[in-house]
DNA sequence: ATCCTTTTGTTAATCTGATTGACAAAATTA
DNA sequence: TAATTTTGTCAATCAGATTAACAAAAGGAT
């Protein structure tokens, strides 16, 4: 156990992204922050100078306050990082380039054959985004990729994805360290979008939910007290492969009866005469079987929902991916169903809600990993 | 969000507590504290002289090095501090007073008859324990409690325990609290257990491990990247509810199919001609029913095991409770069956172990939880 | 208008911790 | 015996936050 002792360093760095940290989603006043932060006003007030100083933080217009003296918002420059955000899917991948503000300032999409070098057109679209003009190469924080499962955060490695075979065991994340320069953050879709509601108001400020993210597959990332839920190896959840029925069919895991064979959307719609969920969901009015089908759905994720819940207790499911249309319509079935089966001795129900729909939100919750890793603490 | 800056104030009590941590398990020299912790010798030192003046460590006999001025390794003083741990069962409770340096140096034993203030006897033992000679009132750092689930930890509130009827709903943390004026720490037996064996030996090494504890339930404690896992409200894991037959049968939670219906011994057994696991792990070379019983249990456990991993990748289960009585047979089946099912890219296989039968473990582990919490940082 | 109160933001002096760099102490090796 | 290695200590220094004072900017009361 390698365990680091504090100085003064580490409490200069530790404040200044917590200050950082607090700027992120909205102004605060330097009396604000050393409210927030339990800082002095006159500690804030330095860290302030320098951040001024190095041109992360700018101030605002003055605001008046109901009494004393008006205070100066500071806001976080949007200038004053940016990153690449780059979504991997099966034939090709969208990036973009996106500052700390959450504005994409270009994007680009490419497609891929499968020969060659797979990394050639990513190295290529990445130099092109990076020299994009008025963007300072020291201002450029890192690349973060999002990709669908299984793959290797820690070691920046796609491993074995069932239906993506282009992809199969490329150590993306060290090539692209390596070829660029920059630090390369690497996870799979859903946690990727989970960690991208994290603090923000899209999440109804949950800082403990599951996002589901719900297409061809089934996807999850798991935010507990803020964080993403990492077990050894930095293993994040995998709901999809939750067992749901013990005498159930196999599945590419290995393992019979997981959620995914199920409730991906193929699987549900498979030998009915759906073809799309949202075809299910427009015919919920005048066709029963999408009723069941719906209700069948909600089954199968309530299922999985109950059991994530009682290994760690989150107050909010946040609907992603197909689930997305019609969310209104299943939202009330699995709220019910999970909440009158999960433990909850004195816990609040758990509330089910749709994700954001931010345009873009796939380039921008993988460009997100590189500015929340950098003020992590 | 609420987040504390950190100050100087901060950073002595962190490496304070990190050395005292540090110490807890093995002694160790001032140079090598300062190796493990990257502190300079010279912190080391200064932090060393304050805790050895007020009595928390002492200097051992020094030892020679392969090379070099030989090293002085300091311990810390088992009569540092105090705690005592208080384990609850259905019809009364075990309490001692523990050192920490592990030893019980009192113990009591009290049977609760129902009637009466049920915290009268629990007020008593502590009192009589706290007066045991040599032990000054202010080294007695806290009580742990430790008691079948559910509860609440935080608010030190026992909830509604099937089979438990005693303490149903009393507030046993805030109103020992008030009668003693000691921090009351409150958790379910498993994660009590589990917290005790993490940075152990014990928990060979690992820790991002499940403790199962089967006997007349199933209960469980995770530890994850080394802290207790634990979700929105302090809710911790409850993996005997975890849903292992879809259309099972209907357990006290509200649920149907709960592993707790099928694992728990007297549930396996019901029916059968064995009336203790003992007498189960006895009969496997004679009698095909208890070969084919311990297959079921393996299958129900590894069913719950692999669902866990899945979301938290841990790489080792110890086992306890009744399982302990013939483990090494059980304990291969269920690896079998979890590394064959759960996902695991990359990751090693799962390994099932004994864990550690200490005597007086479940008061040991009860008051560990004052020491753990007063050392945490 | 003027004073009082409240709140914001800044400043210089101070405090508190770890670090730096030197050194003595205690062992082994050449 | 001298050189080397490692441990542990010391005084001087450094680097942060804090303290306590103050000026600045508003609103409300007289």
């Amino acid at each position: 156990m390698r365990v680091v002792a504090r100085n003064a360093d580490y409490t200069k760095e530790y404040n200044r992204k917590l200050v950082l940290r607090l700027l992120r989603h909205q102004p605060l006043s330097r009396a604000e922050i050393a409210r927030r932060t339990g800082l002095t006003r006159a500690s804030t007030s330095l860290i302030a100078a320098e951040l001024l100083n190095d041109g992360l933080v700018r101030e605002m217009s003055p605001v008046a306050n109901p009494r004393g003296r008006t205070s100066t918002p500071l806001m976080l420059c949007p200038e004053a990082g940016y990153a690449i955000g780059i979504y991997l899917n099966r034939d090709g991948c969208s990036a973009g380039l996106v500052d700390i503000g959450g504005n994409i300032i270009v994007s680009n999409e490419i497609r891929m054959t499968g020969e060659g070098d797979k990394l050639e057109p990513l190295r290529q679209v990445i130099q092109q985004l990076s020299q994009t003009e008025g963007v300072q190469r020291e201002r450029l924080l890192g690349i973060g990729i999002s990709a669908p499962g299984p793959l290797d955060g820690e070691s920046g490695r796609i491993l074995n994805p069932p239906r993506f075979d282009l992809w199969h065991q490329v150590e993306i994340g060290p090539q692209l360290q390596e070829a660029t320069g920059l630090p390369v953050f690497l996870a799979n879709n859903a946690t990727c979008l989970a960690s991208y509601h994290c603090g923000r108001p899209e999440s109804y400020g949950s800082s403990n939910f599951l996002l589901l993210l719900v297409d061809s597959g089934v996807g999850s990332g798991v935010i507990s007290k803020g964080k993403v839920l990492k077990g050894a190896g930095y293993f994040t959840s995998e709901l999809g492969h939750t067992t749901i029925r013990y005498d159930g069919r196999p599945c590419a895991c290995g393992n019979i009866g997981c959620l995914e064979e199920y409730a991906a959307i193929p699987k549900l719609l498979n030998g009915t005469g759906f073809h799309s969920w949202k075809e299910l969901v427009d015919a919920l009015d005048s066709d029963p079987e999408a009723v069941y089908l719906m209700a069948q759905e909600a089954e199968y994720l309530s299922a999985a929902i109950v059991n994530l819940t009682n290994l760690v207790r989150i107050d909010s499911v946040l609907l992603a991916g197909d689930l997305l249309y019609g969310a209104e319509r299943i939202m009330p079935l699995i709220e019910r169903r999970v909440n009158r089966r999960c433990l909850s001795y004195g816990c609040q129900p758990i509330r089910v809600y749709p994700s954001a729909s931010v345009p873009g939100i796939r380039i921008l919750s993988a460009a997100d990993m590189a500015f929340d890793r950098l003020l992590r603490i």
